[in-house]
DNA sequence: CCAGCAGGGTGGTCGGACCACTATGAGCCG
DNA sequence: CGGCTCATAGTGGTCCGACCACCCTGCTGG
């Protein structure tokens, strides 16, 4: 009787999801704020808690909504990391041809991250870069470079400005997905050359050189994307 | 008893989501083949229908597992479009500084993807495209604009050959986040310039120019860009 | 031979019970 | 009086068992 529509569309857990997701589209739940608990908002909706329930876990998954054993259900702050974190399942689960088709909007998206970073990277931010870059060739340790390889180009993106653009690539260079194309890819000796690559894209953000930056980061990818493609081919 | 390895991190349900997305990524399910039965599952994992059922409803919101009412549950095809449908949510609960952001990497993207389709589009495509065009100026709906506008770049980015990254851009260009664009937009006499910036587009991909086609699809995001960063501005 | 129906199996929903954890505040100790 | 401890209420986490709605198969009867 609370509500007038009941318009049967769907299986009632998603009808929550729905309901929950527009409660926050029209801000009705800001970001950071506690939610009811479990059992009343099943009630408000009328429906059980077992299914209120599935509803918050699928919100949770998708990085809306975060349960705190004991405390309650909070909204997240809604930033580009917590939506965007999904992304990584999409780079686990893919295989063949999926895979270079995430290599190339890396391509795209990580260029074009490199060469804004160029222009606006802080002296602070460079300085991190060089750190990684350090790292990375002062150990061969295969665990330890990839840790490094990811920093590097995650302190790149930050550099770029666009957060929503830095949790694209984080997913898409998650730990699992680099170390998977890592194993074969550093079998064939690419390892002196991915070290000149990344030589020369700190040289470009150095000189504070957009267009040497998009090149050298779109060559850099684009290694690792003809490698794979080569892969699938034969 | 059955496994060795309890070791008890996180909830349960959590454990399952990952033991699942293990088993997918091992190849033990293969895309499109049918899972024991929600019972069994549990069963099998030793815990309970629950919050098994919570970690099939996690999947299934993911685009991993599709739940058929009394069929079955399948693992999707594993295809771009299942895995990005995600994406969309991330659109519509965006706001503020985070939709610029969006709009950004759309720019980089619909650009790009339209240049490759300047070079790739087939006569058929073409046409398609022609036609959509056509519907968008013959009416002043601007529901049914909207929907042109949608397919006028799907098939675009259809054209440019990457699954993953039209999936990505029709993440970005839902239906809910257009028309929320769309309402504020058009109100500023906007019509006669997108109308404009879309027949650029045409031409650019009817003459083959991938130059071409990459700056007016760069151009015509890019004004709404600049139009969504005033907005919040001042 | 085929249409129609009935049954079994599946996911979907419900309600309730209990457990694990957190936060709060009353009460104790220093 | 101040700080600490610990009981306790409230929350999410887990489990169970029952029933419903739907799909599919195979049997039945024309």
């Amino acid at each position: 009787m609370d509500d007038e529509t009941a318009p049967q569309k769907g299986t009632v857990t998603q009808r929550a999801i729905e309901r929950i997701k527009a409660m926050i589209g029209e801000g009705l739940l800001e970001p950071g704020q506690r939610l009811p608990t479990e059992r009343d908002l099943a009630a408000q909706l009328g429906i059980s808690r077992s299914s209120m329930r599935e509803a918050i876990r699928a919100l949770t998954v998708l990085g809306v909504l975060e349960a705190r054993h004991g405390s309650g259900i909070y909204v997240t702050l809604l930033e580009a990391g917590d939506l965007l974190e999904t992304f990584g399942v999409v780079a686990d689960l893919s295989r063949g041809p999926r895979l270079v088709e995430l290599l190339e909007v890396r391509r795209i998206l990580e260029s074009t991250a490199t060469a804004l970073a160029a222009a606006r990277i802080s002296e602070e931010q460079l300085a991190e870069v060089e750190r990684h870059l350090a790292a990375m060739n002062a150990t061969d340790d295969p665990e330890e470079i990839i840790a490094h390889d990811l920093a590097f180009h995650r302190v790149i993106a930050a550099a770029a400005g666009n957060d929503t653009m830095a949790a694209i690539l984080e997913g898409l260079s998650s730990r699992t997905f680099r170390a998977r194309v890592w194993r074969g890819y550093q079998e064939e000796g690419a390892f002196a050359r991915t070290r000149r690559e990344h030589a020369a894209i700190h040289r470009a953000l150095a000189a504070h050189d957009p267009e040497a930056a998009r090149a050298a980061a779109a060559a850099h990818v684009g290694e690792v994307e003809e490698w794979m493609r080569a892969q699938l081919g034969p």
